[in-house]
DNA sequence: CCACCGCTTTTGTCTATACAAAAGTTGATG
DNA sequence: CATCAACTTTTGTATAGACAAAAGCGGTGG
């Protein structure tokens, strides 16, 4: 048995050589990629090793497998393509573009929800939130506004926090956690108030980042983030995504 | 030995423990998560089972696993949250939201590289691109409109096409694989030219996608699609990413 | 023509075992 | 005390074998 010749493993081998062929587009989306016995007998191992590889790739979407039929290169998503998409956490992002932040609050109350807002409603379970708008600074300047609303019975803490000091996002993070997330992006030209906060024109285009957040199925927050378009964008990159 | 227990497989019952555990907030970052060989007697099983388990779960970065230590609940990566994005194929959207689709063709030529501009360089290794501009419409209303350089070494066929009746996103899609995607979002007002085509008044906020695309590390083609931004926006959803 | 039964192929999952690799711990030795 | 070798623990990888589940195929009987 040779030995030096999967210096990172066999199954890393056999996992590279496979990547490869679909990456190159050698087999293309629809191509059926040989039997598991195939691949056994080219790599010379058992079928556990094989069948490690081909339940990976197909667990990171690349490959489809039917029973009976075999293992097919997935079809790029006809509808969608999804990729990755990195949503910043404002206060380490300011410091990553070299800028100082800082935060101001603006206003932090109890109130009722909107009733014609479905999802302030659901923020409400005994019939008040909690709502914060504040602006993100670099180097003194604004650079973000937002407006929070929070479900003080997901978060009871929440009504004692004055959120003078520390953003309402930050905290959150720390304190409490997430599983779902839905976030709505896109542009808006500025309304007058909103402009003077962020001390640019009326009018001016704005990149708008919506979030809504769950723990399981309770609602936790939901936020908006006007930025300065201009000043700012979004990157995602492609990388596969599990189901 | 108890059977009907595990309906959809003993790895999965662990898997999704071990998730719930993570995902609630009950085992926080940097929490040490069983061993393996606790976990085997925990769920009655062989070390392989829980192995698989737990290299999954490496893998999608949910864990990380050192020898001799044990396996590590991960720190979420405290820059960024990762989502996956939704980025549509515009034909497809369209006609999801119950539009009519249809398609003109603004300009299509061949022309030098802007020396000024990075991965113009890149898309014309013989010194020319292909570039086309042209206007996606629903119910025959302009919805975006896109700018696009593509590299006519690595899509020979590009030269044949005149894209008089078929986005040259949708031919690319259908003719070429890609590997690697990077989308930059932001917003911007419209100047005066992309507003009159897009038959909005100048200055109007507009949700700008820009996507550079490889085959491995051949760059394909580089799009810029404005959309209006009032009337579109982009959703993302949180789910678990492999690296 | 259709319904049904059994056969075959392929993937899905699990077991028990084995040895390798990484890295900390211990202990002997100078 | 310093150093190095031996041991222990935990994960990493591979094997051979077993049985289950899905799904197509083919024939039989009505």
């Amino acid at each position: 048995m040779v030995k030096a010749q999967h210096p990172q493993g066999l199954g890393q081998t056999i996992r590279s050589d496979l990547e490869r062929n679909i990456a190159s587009g050698k087999w293309p989306p629809g191509y059926r990629i040989p039997f598991e016995h195939e691949l056994m007998v080219q790599y010379q191992c058992s079928r556990m090793t094989v069948n490690r590889v081909l339940s990976l790739l197909a667990e990171k979407g690349l490959i489809e497998r039917q029973r009976r039929a075999g293992s097919f290169v997935r079809k790029p998503s006809t509808t969608i393509e999804s990729v990755a998409l990195d949503i910043p956490h404002i206060p380490v992002d300011v410091a990553l573009r070299g800028h100082v932040y800082s935060y101001r609050l603006l206003n932090r109350r109890l109130r009722k929800p909107a009733k014609s807002i479905p999802h302030e409603l659901e923020l409400a379970p005994k019939g008040t939130l909690v709502a914060v708008e504040c602006l993100h600074l670099a180097d003194n300047k604004p650079f973000a506004y937002e407006s929070r609303v929070i479900n003080p019975v997901a978060v009871p803490t929440v009504l004692d926090e004055s959120f003078a000091d520390e953003a309402p996002g930050t905290w959150l993070l720390q304190n409490i956690p997430w599983t779902r997330a839905e976030h709505h992006i896109r542009a808006v030209n500025l309304s007058r108030g909103t402009a003077t906060r962020l001390g640019v024109r009326a009018g001016t285009a704005s990149l708008v980042i919506a979030r809504r957040t769950w723990l399981g199925k309770v609602p936790i927050t939901y936020v908006e983030q006007m930025f300065l378009g201009d000043s700012y964008d979004l990157v995602a990159h492609f990388r596969p995504i599990a189901r």
